[in-house]
DNA sequence: TACATAATGTTATTTTATAACAATAAACTT
DNA sequence: AAGTTTATTGTTATAAAATAACATTATGTA
């Protein structure tokens, strides 16, 4: 379990007190009270979060959430479900769409490092 | 089958012709002796021919392909490997892939539009 | 034709991310 | 402890990706 440096702790703490995926630079703008300035301090501390696990990126919306399962320690994989109408996103615990899917990487010859999946739709509230 | 209008064949042209994932400048850098100049034209054009299911987006790069299946004329659902080294995509064929995954939304109590999934790791030829 | 709708052209701006380098701090080595 | 290396932080500037806003032209259709 690494330790996280100051700025890490920092911006870690945010994303994962927010209900929501945040973007960097509201991140950043959220986080100048407490000494972080430029937007390269956090794009550092998102790369090494997501680097140990504590955070994933939702590439389709450019934005980042804790991650929301205990057994992603290592960034391998990640699923969400995100909700077009409500915008929430879950992440679903990915256990065995790991195993389906790491079995289909071997199926068509490659060697497996991690995955990215986006679920689009619309969520139990809102359908 | 959708025709498809003047900046709309031109950007897909050279997607198509492409063997590797284009971005929207570079694709915009090609086609300005075609008369494209600037980039809302391309960013158009790009939308289109993702709703029609002609290209897609990988996420994670920021960048654009020609669909490679003929099973997904609608962009409801995208599969490709990403190789970390040569940078080679490939979609995956996913009729098998999207059953699954839809089984699994259903499961989940989501109602299930599409998603976007990208696999990294190694190709059969870099592993 | 007259009207509505879709596509295009154009300029400017916003949003997202990184390059480059200087300054500190923390971790090792002797 | 003093010296050396490595990681982290601070700072300025810039690059890369995407969109807003509005004017113009083309296309369909009543
Ligand atoms: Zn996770
Ligand atoms: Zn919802
Ligand atoms: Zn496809
Ligand atoms: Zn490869």
């Amino acid at each position: 379990m690494q330790t996280l440096t100051r700025n890490q702790q920092i911006v870690f703490d945010i994303i994962n007190k927010s209900s929501e995926p945040l973007k960097a630079y509201t991140i950043l703008s959220n986080v100048q009270k407490k000494g972080i300035k430029a937007p390269p301090q956090v794009y550092r501390a998102l790369d090494k979060l997501i680097e140990m696990g504590k955070i994933h990126k939702i590439e389709s919306k450019n934005a980042f959430v804790a991650c929301q399962n205990s057994n992603c320690k290592v960034s391998k994989a990640a699923a969400f479900s995100i909700c077009e109408s409500c915008e929430e996103v879950t992440e679903i615990d990915n256990s065995k769409i790991s195993k389906y899917l790491s079995s289909f990487a071997d199926k068509i010859g490659m060697k497996y490092k991690k995955y990215n999946l986006e679920f689009f739709g619309l969520c139990k509230k809102c359908k």
